[in-house]
DNA sequence: CCATATAACTTAACATGTTAAGCAGATTTG
DNA sequence: CAAATCTGCTTAACATGTTAAGTTATATGG
């Protein structure tokens, strides 16, 4: 199914309307969002099924992931880590720990600080789903390229720089009425 | 970031700390689809606020971005070109249908496609809107480089192929059970 | 100390991502 | 042409993204 039916192709205008939208289509589709969210789309539909096998998904494996670096790690670190939105890490370590997969206590020294750790039974299951992840990423890597590969993740990087650049410079845009 | 506290207890780790797992944050943190996740969140973040101004989601304006360059288009259509899935785009259009932000109607010929369009008020909200995105636009390309923004989207755009490529090749990973 | 402000989560509410079903219209077959 | 099948959405169900509030614990100021 890779190929569609032409999108419209000028279906029947009997009015002879002067159209008056119609060209950049292109452009749009060429958005540098799209184009990042196309290219990781593309890298993750590469994982999502491996890692549905076993019962994770992609959030969950990437805490589970970074929790095997550590030896425990405060719910905000891991935040930034596994770059996850407080919320949706809350409910996720609600989950993880609900199957068992991690453990978590408060710090002693300050007892807002929730500190969370992998359990034996969640690093089992990492060393089971690790192997096909990684082979996958092999797999990429060779086929675009291991050099262009870094090539591209340093652009990446730099990217990211000058966009933290112009978070701190002028916001001066914003809508309407606020 | 660069320098949070040592995760662990050892907050004092003078030297010799033999700990287990420790090494391959770094990795994981730099792993593909980290890097593109980050830097996509990077990009949408500087025009999430304008847009969020105006009322619209990041989808929501794909959505009738997309509709001003065509006179009507056809659902699935537009959930290609948007790239949005089905049931994401069908809930937008509902709700987007209710503001009188689009207009829909079925094809004569085939009464199961939905032919959508922007209405007069979705115009309207889209040209107070792009000059603000644009802007912002604009203000990426220049922080980042022309040049380097269009090399990036070429390899972007070779690193979709790449992986279209592996699709059609052997998916002999999966989990135990399927 | 106590009142207030901060910090670190957690909940809530709403929108979207993702997969699986469901449904009506269209196409294919016998 | 009627049953089976296929298409093009739409719903449902569950998980996450995103922003705003709420809660409890620390830190601060007076």
């Amino acid at each position: 199914m890779a190929d569609k039916k032409p999108p419209n192709g000028s279906r029947s205008d009997p009015g002879g309307a002067p159209e008056l939208r119609r060209a950049p289509m292109r452009e749009f589709s060429r958005s540098l969002p799209m184009s990042l969210l196309r290219a990781r789309e593309a890298v993750m539909r590469q994982f999502r099924p491996s890692l549905r096998s076993y019962g994770l998904t992609e959030q969950q494996w990437r805490i589970l992931r970074a929790l095997t670096t550590v030896d425990t790690i405060e719910v905000t670190e891991l935040a930034r880590v596994a770059f996850l939105l407080g919320p949706s890490l809350s409910r996720i370590l609600r989950d993880l720990e609900a199957r068992e997969l991690i453990e978590r206590r408060t710090a002693e020294a300050d007892l807002r600080r929730g500190v969370v750790s992998i359990s034996p039974k969640g690093l089992k299951l990492i060393e089971a789903v690790a192997p096909n992840s990684e082979a996958i990423y092999a797999e990429i890597t060779h086929r675009y390229g291991a050099r262009k590969l870094g090539e591209l993740q340093d652009m990446l990087a730099e990217l990211e720089h000058s966009l933290a650049a112009m978070e701190l410079a002028g916001e001066g845009d914003a809508g309407p009425d606020e």
